[in-house]
DNA sequence: ACAAATTGATACTTGTGTGGTATCATTTTG
DNA sequence: CAAAATGATACCACACAAGTATCAATTTGT
């Protein structure tokens, strides 16, 4: 069970970067080297994090991705939707035929207690916050 | 991302039937029936849980397998470990070569804590919440 | 002008895990 | 002794994740 996988992880890890890189022009082969991400895997990534509106990029020469948005707004459960979808603990099988009614079920409301927690949480925490955790250790 | 998979749903299904059936010894082909789970696939679920020690069973015509343990001590935590291994997070690539310091990583701390907040809630949901869980709606 | 270096877009490959099936052996009982 | 059950294990199919490849468009240093 994962909570987030690696394209998330991916993604957490460029823009700490672009963040402390003060919000610079990097290319993708630059931020691939730096973190030791497959270059092409990289750049689909940072397409993503684009059309997302994290980043921008300039083509050509001398190209590359920037920053553009305040890593204090940059909430990681937003992160995971873009590359993972809504986090649901409760996916598929659970609602179908075998258990059809949402309301009746108490396991399903017991995950379902479980996945608001999660979600808060994941919801209040900040790429901000990781930065600040970096520098404190 | 999903909580628990197909296996530990039908297991705790399964459970649940032979705890509101009193114990009583019961067929796999008429669980298989009743929960409308394919019979192959319930087969090997029960044989898992008669191995974790959830389940007993008798061969032979008139056969079948009945609940050994007291749903109060049967905990949802437990049946994910027997069907998906134990509740972890933070599954591989977090550690290996990418971030392999476990402590100074701001994220994998964060990842850590809802961890140990999932296990904490699944270690103390049991069997028997659920049985009163469907009573009372 | 033009080649090199970059982003944009998308199709392809490969490995793994999940969900499910099939088969054969053993045991019990009407 | 056949039917019906468990015991054990091998096999299959699909989906998804991780990663690769390719071609087009754009910019810029020389």
């Amino acid at each position: 069970m994962r909570l987030i996988n690696r394209n998330t992880d991916y993604a957490i890890r460029a823009l700490l970067f672009f963040a402390r890189e003060d919000n610079a022009l990097v290319s993708v082969s630059r931020l691939a080297e730096e973190l030791g991400i497959p270059y092409p895997f990289l750049r689909r990534i940072l397409l993503s994090l684009k059309r997302a509106g994290y980043l921008d990029s300039t083509k050509g020469r001398e190209g590359g991705f920037r920053l553009i948005k305040d890593p204090a707004e940059i909430r990681v459960v937003d992160l995971i939707r873009v590359f993972q979808g809504e986090v649901k603990l409760t996916e598929c099988f659970l609602q179908k035929n075998i258990c059809p009614d949402t309301e009746s079920c108490p396991l399903r409301k017991k995950i379902k207690e479980l996945e608001e927690i999660m979600v808060s949480r994941l919801s209040s925490l900040t790429l901000q916050e990781l930065l600040d955790g970096e520098e404190r250790s």
